[in-house]
DNA sequence: GATGAAGATATGTCCTGACAAACACTTGAC
DNA sequence: GTCAAGTGTTTGTCAGGACATATCTTCATC
């Protein structure tokens, strides 16, 4: 049975409740008072030990979940988010970096089929909408957690095999068949996850994704594959060094 | 008045009513039937219509505006989100690139003032903690919009004046005093707003944000500023193209 | 025509209540 | 020791209700 945490709530104030609640337990966060991982108070608990009602709890620790801070799951109870992880912009695959961050990166290929090109796919490769492509989705995980949903879009000819992708990640797939990805652009982004991607992510139904749209070309200016990822936003960010040009 | 949307509920599905009722909205949104801009009916008639209940109804288009697909006001009523902004992940500032873009960035200054550097900072511009620098608060608006909130931090002998930067981009006036950044090390990442964050961004409390933060350096290796910037997810993202090297 | 007040509209906040479903733990059988 | 079933715990979903507050529209006055 996790220790309640002391919070003093103020309803004369114009702050909401919820978002005074929410504000306390960052500040346990912050300060340490609340470990990564360690089990919070259940919300039932929670609402009457302060004296208020159960949604206006569940609003306060959805409002920390939605910053990354807590993560819930029905039955288990709320946790204080686990540790991060940070990756460089550059042209490597996700399984490249975390395999040399130390971490043990697997693969669970979702999906692995032909379909049609659909338009905006048709476009980042160049090819007539409606061309047969292999559609590939991937789930990675890092040390057993999931941390990142990747679908990707690539020409049938170089396409790796389902077996392939289990094994490896796609840029080695692709090397390995000749393929050298040289040129990529790519566009980062942010929005919140769908019930089903949150699912899949382990994360919370409104927890924010970093978003990641990239179309990578090969040395001859052919594209290779264009891909749509989407990563915890709790658990990664992006990192870069620029140059003035 | 809005004209209701033609949605379909099914109690048998296990999908739940908020999210279906969201994905029709959202399907509404993403074949145009539904255009940026557009007013949604209001919480109480769709609640009605629907044969749901406002909690649910509200939830569902939460759902939507976390993704930033709607925008919520107290009193104006639901809108489908407006258009969206991409940058370039270079060293450059915001208000560069919105200039070049046509659109017409201004400045709202909300501090300027001289702090003690807290540990982040110090370590960032690699000073000893406690030395005095000035920070920078201001919010940048593009076309009117809010777009981004920024927290600078710089050197005392080299910060821009409010009045500097209430007119000029903050690294057109570093270059104005014979500043000239040259290398930065940046981090692109995510997370929801907070609620004073959502109300200065013109977003919903929960909405994504985009978050850099930036360590940029002269020519000599001189640390110039810190930044810790926040971009509307709804209206933002970063590109790039990267070489393999 | 401009301005301010009043009223209407719509979302924000908070409450009580109930049932469903996922998860963790315990217990008993093998 | 392992596994399955049962139980308890906890969050997820849904409903109904009320009041507060921000925004917009309308109307009256100057």
């Amino acid at each position: 049975m996790p220790q309640p945490l002391r919070i003093e709530l103020d309803r004369t104030s114009p702050v909401p409740l919820y978002h005074q609640v929410a504000q306390a337990i960052q500040a346990a966060i912050d300060d340490g008072r609340l470990a990564p991982g360690e089990l919070l108070e259940n919300e039932i608990s929670l609402a009457n030990r302060l004296g208020i009602s159960r949604p206006t709890a569940r609003q306060a620790l959805r409002e920390l979940v939605d910053k990354g801070q807590l993560v819930r799951k029905r039955g288990a109870g709320t946790h204080v988010a686990p540790a991060r992880i940070r990756r460089p912009v550059d042209l490597t695959s996700l399984y490249d970096d975390l395999t040399k961050s130390g971490q043990k990166p697997t693969t669970e290929v979702l999906e692995h089929t032909t379909v049609p090109a659909p338009v905006d796919v048709a476009h980042a490769l160049d090819i007539p909408e409606g061309t047969e492509v292999v559609m590939i989705r991937r789930l990675r995980r890092a040390d057993g957690d999931p941390i990142a949903l990747m679908t990707n879009y690539l020409p049938i000819a170089i396409a790796p095999s389902r077996e392939d992708l289990e094994a490896d990640g796609l840029y080695d797939c692709l090397r390995g068949r000749g393929v050298k990805p040289r040129i990529a652009k790519q566009r980062i982004g942010a929005r919140t996850a769908s019930a089903a991607e949150a699912r899949m992510l382990d994360e919370a139904p409104r927890a924010a994704l970093l978003t990641m749209e990239r179309t990578a070309f090969d040395e001859a200016g052919a594209a290779v594959e264009f891909g749509a990822h989407i990563y915890r936003a709790s658990r990664y960010s992006f990192e870069t060094t620029m140059f003035a040009g």
